[in-house]
DNA sequence: ATGAAAGCGCTAACAC
DNA sequence: GTGTTAGCGCTTTCAT
């Protein structure tokens, strides 16, 4: 049993409300007063008791962090820009993995509303905005990152999907590049459909002809990328493929070496993601690179903004993104 | 304002008491009345107030995770088993980066332990237990992985570290390596320590010469990684290396790669920990691969132990390791 | 410039 | 088989 309030306000010879006034600066004590109440503090090593602090108060300062897959470089990188801004406010961070599950997205959001989180940062793998609205209460404040589910009118941080990947689809037909492959995600992802969008609009803008069959759907797994290629390779006469996501490349990339794929001279390769690892594959990997920690920081940003002063309208952040040339394409 | 456990008593017609029984089970309850309570929690769309009942229980239900760098793929990949073991035990994770800072761990446990965390799993920077010893309260459970500090008693889950590159070492010699070096990791992690008494014991074990210009402490990161590599090129005659970390096998690669050095003709590798991106390095890369989500399970599931059943004496794991042979040795 | 005390929502000992 | 109620440790209103 640690020490509590009044056991600090009797040895200090004040009212538990002035113990708890210095504490939280929440009213003048006089110097004298704030000093001896300061001193009996730590000689006792006195700490607050967090529990009954948020029961009173209603406020736990901590936010929870829904994701598909804590192990993807990509989320995790977030989670440190996320966990970067809130540790400089003063905030917890509580984590919770999905594993794409829109079940266990619901327990999860629930569970963090049952402990009265100041907020919640959700990478949603919900397709539609129905099947978790109504577990989304009002009181508490929610980003979603990564993706939206359709039809949702929330607050938003992500990246320029489509424009990165017709940037990255552009430079295959800069190259001379006619059959270009396209590995995607899971489908019903928003994240998912404008990176096809990026594809099918750079197709159409340039003078070749959209074929469905060069598009593979995958499951942003590292065995979706590995059948992909494999798929695409045997079926199509594809000189280029892009690739969704970090995962996907690699798998996609291990069946080529596989195949004795000579890369860029037989497929050339983008990717999705990037990552220390992507300077020294064989060969070296051009991807498309996310502002990573910057998501999650920006995310963080929002939702404690939002947290202190209800938002009038939502906001949406698209951060750029970047091609970054290697040698695989 | 969510509905409290009273509203729900007075609209079953029974008491806050009746009503806490049937939520956690712990009296019995006749069956209608049961019913009846079921019913209206769902009606009210009830959830029971977690400070609340942590506040009266002493019990969160929640542990903590203290961790160097939540953006390393290792204790990514730890999460992962934390978190699966958790869930399954309907337990909430808490997650603390530190840098490599301990006194950023020791506010990262203080707040653990304000929060009355029902334990806390560690991945400490200290070097000496007494540095954060003053910090851990004897009523939460603590486990230490990957590393722990000189002169802690404590549980403990990490891997055959000596052994593991003890063996890498051995397979080097074997392969008739004669100048071997070895890029370290932070000097004071009883992990590093670990794996170069690894090495030492497999060159002093064999006729070779132990040569300290051949060893070189990095910073466990990317960029030691880098100077590691560069200095050991430029100022000796090895034939090989050991890395001992992921992220700066990655950097001591870099580094190879500039220099046109041949992977493993000029110089053979072997790093610490496996990805899925080592199957698509230039050359392929033998790695020592670590049962990562196995140390989280292991990790979490002592630690869930502990906390029901106090400990008698503290136990240690040391998992096994795996030697990966692909191209680079 | 400070104190007294109510009460946040729950659990569990005690009572019947 | 169920109810009454004290009290977990804090914040904050009202008082002085």
């Amino acid at each position: 049993m640690s020490t509590s309030i009044r056991e600090v306000a009797r040895k200090a010879g004040v009212s538990t409300a002035t113990v708890s006034h210095v504490i939280n600066e929440t009213r003048f004590v006089a110097e004298k007063t704030r000093q001896r109440v300061i001193d009996v503090m730590t000689e006792l090593d006195y700490t607050p008791n967090f529990a009954a602090k948020t029961l009173r108060s209603q406020k736990t300062f901590t936010i929870g962090l829904v994701l598909p897959d804590i192990s993807n470089h990509f989320f995790t990188s977030v989670v440190k820009g996320i966990e970067q801004h809130l540790d400089q406010k003063g905030y917890q961070l509580l984590v919770g993995n999905t594993d794409e599950n829109v079940d266990v997205e619901i327990e999860k959001i629930k569970t963090f509303q049952a402990q009265q989180v100041s907020g919640i940062i959700l990478a949603s793998s919900a397709e539609n905005y129905e099947e978790i609205e109504p577990y989304l209460n009002q009181e508490t404040p929610t980003v979603f990152i990564d993706r939206i589910p359709h039809g949702a009118n929330v607050d938003y941080i992500a990246v320029e999907n489509e424009k990165a990947v017709y940037g990255a689809v552009q430079r295959f037909i800069d190259l001379g590049h006619q059959q270009i492959g396209m590995i995607t995600g899971i489908s019903k992802l928003s994240s998912t459909q404008e990176r096809m969008n990026g594809y099918r609009r750079a197709i159409e803008h340039s003078q070749l002809q959209l074929d469905e069959s060069l598009i593979y759907t995958g499951d942003s797994k590292f065995e979706g990328g590995y059948k992909a290629a494999q798929q695409l390779l045997k079926n199509t006469g594809i000189t280029a493929m892009f690739v969704a996501n970090n995962l996907m490349t690699i798998g996609a990339i291990t069946y080529l070496k596989e195949q004795k794929v000579k890369i860029p001279e037989d497929i050339a390769i983008i990717g999705f993601d990037d990552y220390e690892w992507a300077k020294i594959t064989d060969p070296p990997l051009s991807v498309i690179k996310q502002p990573t920690e910057e998501i999650g920081e920006k995310a963080a940003e929002i939702l404690l903004s939002r947290s202190h002063v209800p938002a009038l309208e939502t906001e949406s952040f698209l951060l750029p993104t970047k091609l970054i040339q290697r040698s695989s394409c």
